[in-house]
DNA sequence: CCAGCACTAGAACGAACGCTCTATCCAGAG
DNA sequence: CTCTGGATAGAGCGTTCGTTCTAGTGCTGG
């Protein structure tokens, strides 16, 4: 039946999900197009079929979905808090702990592959950047309301996300939370600096 | 003559650079070793002479150049400013300059190589490792000159080094100077937030 | 009942990978 | 001069890469 639809996931959506984890883990390259089949138990007749454009054009899906995957935990931390700056720091700490559960193995989703596709595969590079973009989109949002000017938010969300993906990557090399936490830290202090006071007068 | 040492590389260096150059741009699965060879000028036999671990060996050697190198700039930037706030700021232009003037494509030396041998080549990420705790020191240090408490210093400078990091590669991928110069301006914020005003009156 | 089509299946291909191997070059010591 | 060992040189090895190709399967509408 169809009933199964959520549980049991098509073909695509396997290679599209087996595709995203491999990248995260180690990119583009280390993610040969035979262990994505192997991985999502399809096989390469399947995968040409659901994506003629090779592996490149699955790269882009996959990074589209660690793009939306990444997206709902960002929201799930920055929702956790009322005052935004509280909120950037809870998100660390969500991504401190997700990443030592997977031996820090689990880092972002996109960095890894948009560094090794830079100049080489423009439409993973585009796709790359849409998932930047949109993650300092729901960082800008959060900082609008919590008081701070349009053009303020829009501005500082872009070196919120720039931090958690520096720490992020410096906490997978050392293997240890450290990074995140004091990115934490630092950039809820930041944020504060702007706020008025804060969210409100308690 | 031994006078033109300084000009003309051994074939040792001529590796180095060039594969540190390489995986530059596009990390180590991008930097085939014959390609290195090719671009030093070098052949297979003087590569295995140099370097009989192969590849991993020369990668892990490419690390510490680019991390020396990147040490310079680093330092050359912070020393054009007493106010470690200012001289921060300085440093994210710096960045900039180079990374436009490279049509994007010199940033970190490190970074690419870093994800892409996480718990692959244990070598190679220990040297990512060194590569970021030397430059954190550099930072650390000029904190400290500007009159941080020591701990306080340490741990600013990881996040002032990690910040770096994710805007000079989201300017990479956006093709913008603009992460790297919203990152000089807040870093500025951050680090002047914790000094006793500033350096010093006046 | 079967024709048509979306999908599955994996053998096979040429190119490129890291690396090994043998042969050669050449400066300096005896 | 010969001898020797560091350095150079690149053909060729086995493997793996992304992709193509043909064959087969199973559901669905007529």
């Amino acid at each position: 039946m169809a009933a199964t639809k959520t549980i049991e996931l098509g073909t695509r959506d396997r290679l599209v999900r087996t595709a995203s984890r491999l990248m995260q883990h180690g990119g583009y390259e280390n993610s040969p197009i035979k262990q994505i089949v192997r991985d999502a138990g399809a096989t390469l007749g399947s995968l040409y079929h659901f994506f003629p454009g090779g592996k490149q054009e699955l790269a882009v899906a996959a990074i589209h979905f660690g793009d939306e995957e990444f997206a709902e935990m960002l929201a799930a931390g920055l929702a956790t808090r009322e005052d935004p700056a509280e909120a950037v720091e809870a998100v660390t700490g969500l991504l401190a702990e997700a990443l030592e559960a997977s031996d820090w193995l689990d880092g972002c989703p996109v960095t890894a592959t948009a560094l090794e596709t830079l100049g080489r595969l423009p439409d993973v590079q585009e796709a790359c950047g849409r998932a930047f973009a949109h993650w300092q989109g729901l960082v800008a949002a959060k900082l609008r309301a919590g008081g701070l000017p349009e053009d303020e938010a829009a501005d500082l969300a872009v070196t919120v996300v720039n931090t958690l993906e520096g720490a992020e990557m410096t906490a997978q090399v050392s293997r240890s939370r450290t990074p995140l936490l004091l990115a934490g830290r630092h950039l809820s202090r930041l944020v504060a600096s702007y706020g008025p006071g804060t969210t409100g007068p308690r």
